[in-house]
DNA sequence: TTACATTTGTCATTATTTGGCAAGTCAATT
DNA sequence: AATTGACTTGCCAAATAATGACAAATGTAA
């Protein structure tokens, strides 16, 4: 769990750098960046944009995990959690497909 | 999309029942449930047991599209929805396999 | 100890969600 | 066309949750 952050962190510590550094990019101060790296508070959408930038990396990888975060965040505790994520995943496909129109 | 309040309203009309019947044993009020068979507002959790009761079906179908409407919503406008939900399902798969523990 | 990086805790502010009501539409009935 | 009943829409205040900022605590290395 946690992935978004967990890769932010082993990013930022492959490039030898600080949270101080990054922080202030992000318009946050340590303590907030922190907390993200491990999960106790989210990063804002334009955020990830900002982290993606910083760590030359493509948005969507780190977007997926961000929003996967998200997700596993609501079915964590439940019995039903892969047949929600299923039926969820059935439904963006269907959407996908009908997304000409 | 709105797949929890499409089988409730589904469930309800196979009855014949009216939503004022129903409401009532919610504790909301027929404006309320009309929103939540619409998508507009989501019921809460406890209700979707009571759900399940009223309408003799079991609280985890309910459950998992409760669920599924709470993820979709997060993941519906982006473009990785797809890749993002699989993580998460990655996730949820990782973590069932080590409850034993 | 000193200096620096990171984490923890708290709190006021802001944003979002919620429940409920009044008023609205719509369709059928008289 | 007026009434009735089912459902919907719009709004708002209260409750709840998320956010940002800061001080203090902890850890770590020189």
């Amino acid at each position: 769990m946690n992935q978004f952050g967990e890769r932010i962190k082993q990013l930022r510590e492959q490039k030898n750098l600080l949270q101080r550094q990054i922080a202030h990019q992000l318009f946050m101060d340590t303590p907030m960046l922190s907390k993200i790296e491990r999960g106790e508070r989210r990063a804002k959408k334009e955020q990830v944009s900002i982290f993606a930038e910083i760590f030359a990396v493509k948005e969507d990888e780190l977007l997926s995990l961000w929003l996967a975060d998200q997700v596993y965040e609501i079915v964590k505790d439940e019995g039903v959690a892969l047949k929600a994520i299923q039926v969820a995943e059935e439904e963006v496909k269907y959407q996908s497909k009908r997304k000409s129109k």
